[in-house]
DNA sequence: TTAACGTATGAGCAGTTGTGCATATTATCG
DNA sequence: CGATAATATGCACAACTGCTCATACGTTAA
C-alpha cells in the first residue's frame, strides 16, 4: 500500500499529504471509468451531431445518415454506441427505427461544453477570469 | 447541396424536412469539432483523475504520478494534453512544476456527468418512461 | 413464397491513443 | 565545471476507434 516515497520529490512528507488529500476527492474507480466512458462517447464529432440533431425531434437512421453525410451502416454503428451508453433510445415503426434522446443530463452537458467552447473561441483567458464581462 | 433523396426512405419529402430542421440546430462544424475535442480530452480515466485531483489544490508531476499509479513520463504526457486544451496550467517553482485547473466550466461538466453516472448506477431510467410494462 | 427496403452486425483496415523507455532540458547543489 | 533531481519529449508498440464493405435480420408489398 504505502511505499517509501523518499525518492519522490525532495519534500516527500508534504508530497504524501498532498497525495492523500487528493486521493480523498477522487471518485471510486468504477465512477471514474463511467465518467471517462461517457465523455469518450461524447468525444466524437459524429456522435455530437447525432445528439444535437436528436435534441429537436426523433429521427430515423437514414435521416441521420443523410444529415451526417456518412453511410447508414456507420450511422447504425454509432447509434449502437449511443444506445449502449443509454444516451438514445429507439422505437420501431415498420421497418424504420426512430431514435430519440434518452437522457436529460446529456443536453446540459453539451450546452455547458458549448459555453466553454464559445468563450474560449473569442476571448479566452482574460487574466484569471476576473469578471469576464461584468459591468 | 440538395441531392436527390428519392432513394432515401420511402417518405422522402418528410425526410427532407426532418433533415433540414435538424440541420438548423447543428452547431457549425468548428464548434462540433471543439466540442468533441473537449469531451475526448475528458474521456480518459487518467485525465479525469488528474482533473478531480487538481480541483482541490495544485499538485506537482510526481505527486500526480504517484496518485495515478503511472510513470511520471506518462503523467507529463497527459498533462501536456490537458495543457494544450487549456484545462490546466502550471507554474514553475525551482525544478518543480505545479499544475492547477485552468477552467471553471470543466468542474461543472464533471459534476454534471457525475450526477448522470450516479443516477444511472442506482436507479436509471425513472424519469421518462415510467410504466414500460403497462399495456 | 420472392423481392425490396430499412436497419443491424461482423470483419477488416487505416488512423489514433496511452503508456513506457530512453533521452533531452532545466534548475539546484557542491 | 559536473552530478543529481524534476520534468518534458521523441519513439515504438499494443490497444482502441470509426469507417466501409459484405451480409444478415425483420418488415412490407406483390
Amino acid at each position: 500500500m504505502e511505499r517509501k516515497d523518499a525518492d519522490v520529490c525532495e519534500i516527500y512528507y508534504v508530497n504524501e499529504a498532498h497525495v492523500q488529500s487528493a486521493r480523498q476527492v477522487l471518485s471510486p474507480d468504477r465512477e471514474i471509468l463511467s465518467l471517462a466512458e461517457i465523455f469518450r462517447t461524447l468525444g466524437d464529432p459524429t456522435r455530437v451531431k447525432v445528439l444535437q440533431a436528436l435534441s429537436v425531434e426523433e429521427l430515423c437512421v437514414c435521416d441521420l445518415a443523410k444529415l451526417l453525410g456518412i453511410s447508414e451502416s456507420a450511422t447504425s454503428h454509432q447509434l449502437r454506441v449511443l444506445r449502449n451508453q443509454k444516451l438514445v433510445r429507439f422505437r420501431k415503426e415498420g421497418k424504420m427505427a426512430f431514435y430519440s434522446l434518452d437522457d436529460a443530463h446529456i443536453d446540459s452537458l453539451m450546452k455547458e461544453a458549448l459555453r466553454h467552447v464559445r468563450e474560449g473561441a473569442d476571448q479566452y483567458r482574460g487574466t484569471e477570469r476576473v469578471r469576464e464581462s461584468a459591468g
